[in-house]
DNA sequence: TCATAATTTATACTTATTACAATTATGTAA
DNA sequence: TTACATAATTGTAATAAGTATAAATTATGA
C-alpha cells in the first residue's frame, strides 16, 4: 500500500500538498519540525504555505498516521514511525534518533489509566559526538 | 536542611522571591507552569514580575534544584522532585502525576551516550476521571 | 553614609503556532 | 460546457510563551 492509498484508506483526500508532507515524513526519518518540512518542501512547491503544513500535520496526527514528538519546549517535531518508541536527542549535533523500550512497563501503566500518548525523550551527547571530541 | 539553606548551599543568595518560588515548588507537587507560579505567588507578592519567575526558574534548573518537564508543546512545567521519574498527564482534569520507571533501562542507554536529561511523559485519562464518567 | 553590585521590575522583542478570511481547485448537476 | 457548491490552500493578522534589555530598586560592605 503506497502513501496515496494510505491517505485514502484513512478518509483523507490525497491532495498534492498532503501527499508531499506525508511522503516527506515517511522518507526522511529525521523527526523534523513543521518549519523544516515547510522549508524543505518549498524548494519543490514554491507556492506552499506554512499554514498548509501545520494543517496537514494536524490532520495526519488526528488520524494517527504520524506522531507528535515533544523534546525541546520551543519546537514540536513529527514522526511517521508509529511503533511505540522514545527518542534520543544529541545536544551537540541536534540529531534525534529512536529509542525502543520495554512494552511490559507501559502495559503496567495501562492497566489503570487510558493512555492516549507517550513521550519518552532522552537528551544528551551521542556516541559520535563523544568520540569526535578529542 | 530547609529551603533557604539549600539555596545557600548551592551558591544562590536566598532572596525573598527566589525563596518563594522554590518553596512553592517544594510544597505544591503539581508540576506548575511558570505562569501558574507567577499567578499564584502574585497574591502574596503583588509586585512580583513574570520575568523574575522565569529568571528564578532558570537559575534553579541550572543548579539542578528543579527539573523542567515538557509534556505539551505549549507549556513548560517545573518539578522539585529530583528522583528520576516520568509523568502522567490526564487530558480530562489536566493533573500531572509522577510515574517511576525501571532504572536498568536507563543504564543501558547511558552506557553508550552521555545523558543530560530524560523526559518520560504519558498522556491519557486517569483512574478518577475514568470512574467519574458514568 | 555612600558607592557598588546584585536583584527585581517593566517593557519591548522574538518566534512558533493558531485564527481567519480570501483565493483557488475540484467535483457534480443542469 | 457552464454554473454552482464544497473542499483545500494561501496570505495575513493575532496569540502567547519565552527572552532580551535597560531602568529602578534593593542589598552589601567599606
Ligand atoms: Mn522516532
Ligand atoms: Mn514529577
Ligand atoms: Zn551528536
Ligand atoms: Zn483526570
Amino acid at each position: 500500500m503506497n502513501n496515496k492509498e494510505i491517505l485514502i484508506k484513512n478518509g483523507i483526500s490525497p491532495s498534492f500538498q498532503r501527499l508531499q508532507v506525508y511522503s516527506y515524513l515517511r522518507k526522511n526519518n529525521v523527526h523534523p519540525t513543521a518549519f523544516k518540512i515547510y522549508n524543505d518542501l518549498k524548494k519543490q512547491i514554491p507556492t506552499l504555505s506554512k499554514t498548509t503544513v501545520y494543517n496537514v500535520l494536524k490532520l495526519l496526527a488526528g488520524k494517527n498516521l504520524i506522531r507528535e514528538v515533544k523534546i525541546e519546549d520551543n519546537e514540536l517535531r513529527f514522526d511517521a514511525v508509529l511503533q511505540e518508541h522514545g527518542h534520543f536527542k544529541c545536544s551537540e549535533c541536534g540529531k534525534v534518533t529512536d529509542v525502543f523500550y520495554d512494552k511490559e512497563f507501559v502495559d503496567f501503566i495501562e492497566k489503570r489509566n487510558k493512555i492516549t500518548d507517550i513521550q519518552f525523550n532522552i537528551i544528551g551527547i551521542c556516541e559520535n559526538c563523544l568520540n569526535n571530541k578529542n
